[in-house]
DNA sequence: CTGTTAGCGCTTTCAG
DNA sequence: CTGAAAGCGCTAACAG
């Protein structure tokens, strides 16, 4: 807790190299008003001292800061876990550093872990919400003082710039490439009704199906928890009902890694006897199952994307900006070989 | 870049609540030496100005922080994001906040990172070390000022604190399990020898092989990348060799699970033809394959030890302790089903 | 129990 | 080009 007995700092290197404090201050600033020859005496004694630089004690005086803080629904995922090493690119990239915190899907923990940073002078915040969360609880808890960029699941009716894909595009679509494979029988497997996400794809899956002039059967829908555990669960459930479906759109590859692991319990192989098809295109997706396709959502990419809007934001000084949803286009690809597309924006 | 105009401080409720400022800070403090009607008064202003209170003022105040450290290797990979995650939960808890960085495998992004943490005023720090990390490089980045715990990859002479798990014991026993089950020929796969834990879990496979009289063919000893991508490599390679093994330990769970990509693609099901023992029993390793069993290090439990061990050093003003490296048992169990055992402590 | 005062380490006018 | 002085928001003696 204590940090050492009050280490060297900017007037002890100033008294060492005799000069004055400001001067060193300058130094260290890289102003171009101090003289080579200063410049080079003032920072042979910081080296000598082992000086280290006081950011808080610079931001105190500014009143300003380079921390953010992300906070994220579930480390534990690896489509969360991707999304927060893609932000942390661009944000160590700009010199800046990041309070990275886990909220686990507890409002609670959330509201804690963000008052904490606010304290703690964060400039920005990205949030990946908890499940539950609502879009009043987040202007409660930053003021409109700082910039905000949410990401991934959508809180209608806040008013922050967010960072959305395009679920109902991107499910649609791989139903679609589905139905043109020959099958009529497909189902939604995993997840439920508590957030956006869901919702959004499961209705791209329906429109798809409804398009082709089939119709959605209710029973083909089967919630379970939107882990691998969860895929497991929806395949046993799976395999009990009748006219059983040849081929299944996955909430993400969580499930669809589940959905597999229970297959190969029966003795099925994945792709051969059962199309699936996995959503968000995680690390492991390329090489999870060879006949695995996946909705491409490229989560590091998404995560340098919303670093970059949050940083643009808080260089321009902008607050309480409209809601500027952003959505990106997804893709269907084959996950293990072929080439990854780019990352596309549309309005 | 900026926060607010000069947000509302102690001053301000002061003169709200026609107090002095140190009499708001003693109430801010929960300190018993103000009057409950004070207190209540200041409290109500405290809110309706929404204050919030400065950390950073008050840090540099005290010279001290509730910031902690953390670095990370791979977030990629899920047994370092279940560290995080379970390093997260008792720094939370304590009422610290974390910044919380991925080094990517560089120690150049490493350096990088701890230097700017230290910049900002950490009170600790929390590494999982980038390969390549030198022991001479954590002393030159932490001068001993504040307490450091190194998790997971060993830092050979580094005079820090250490958790590591007993790869030895861990690697040992699981080659003796499959040695109990009748194998004889037996492979190690994934990783390459640049890391400590590579090298003590290559030991112990090999010690238990000669423990059964059986020579520990080269030839057995299968290098990839350590990720699930390396471990369909691997199984490439072993696909080719003569005298094909019957049985294999991974390098980690990564690992296991690109062997049982690479076998499927081939057509055949990991744990019929093939014997796999997976390492570190990610959450994934719960459902991943029926038959796989792993040496379980448990990420999330490690993860808590490690914080709750730099707290208690936190706390106690510890510095530059000799290097106290404490070992975490490990044991074999089946992944899917099995309870999972706790976590054990040895010197 | 409450107010006064000084100062943490830095930046920033403003003079010299 | 360099120095003196004030102040960011808070805490910690010390008086009253």
């Amino acid at each position: 807790m204590l940090l050492s007995r009050t280490r060297t700092s900017i007037v002890d290197i100033a008294r060492a190299a005799g000069v004055s404090k400001s001067t060193v201050s300058l130094v260290l600033q890289k102003s171009p008003l101090v003289s080579e020859t200063t410049r080079e005496k003032v920072n042979a004694h910081i080296k000598e001292l082992g000086y280290i630089y006081n950011r808080g004690a610079a931001n105190l005086r500014q009143s300003k800061s380079k921390i953010v803080g992300i906070v994220v629904n579930d480390l534990t995922n690896s489509f969360f876990a991707e999304l927060a090493v893609g932000m942390d690119m661009v944000v160590q990239s700009a010199g800046y550093v990041q309070f990275l915190a886990h909220s686990g899907e507890s409002v609670d923990r959330q509201r804690e872990v963000i008052a904490s940073m606010r304290e703690n002078g964060i400039a920005g915040l990205i949030l990946s919400p908890a499940r539950g969360t609502e879009a009043s609880d987040i202007k409660a808890l930053v003021g409109g003082d700082i910039p905000v960029v949410v990401v991934v699941r959508n809180l209608p009716g806040a008013k922050v710039s967010t960072l959305l894909s395009d679920n109902y595009a991107g499910a649609k679509a791989a139903v679609r490439h589905l139905i043109s494979l020959g099958h009529s029988r497909v189902a939604f497997m995993g997840g439920f009704q508590d957030t956006a996400v869901f919702g959004e794809r499961l209705r791209g899956y329906r429109d798809a199906l409804q398009d082709a002039g089939i119709a959605a059967e209710e029973k083909y829908t089967i919630h379970s928890a939107p882990s691998r555990a969860g895929g497991v669960v929806a395949l046993e459930r799976l395999m009990t009902i009748p006219e059983r479906p040849t081929a299944a759109l996955c909430l993400n590859d969580a499930v669809a890694f589940g959905v597999c692991d229970g297959l190969r319990a029966h003795g099925l192989e994945p792709g051969k006897s059962f199309a699936i098809i996995g959503f968000d295109d995680v690390i492991e997706a390329k090489t999870a199952v060879p006949a695995l396709t996946t909705v491409s959502v490229d989560p590091q990419g998404m995560g340098q994307r919303a670093a970059q809007l949050l940083l643009k934001q808080i260089n321009s000084g902008q607050r309480d900006q409209e809601a500027i949803t952003t959505s990106v286009r997804l893709v269907v690809r084959q996950s293990c070989g072929a080439p990854v597309k780019q990352l596309e924006e549309i309005e």
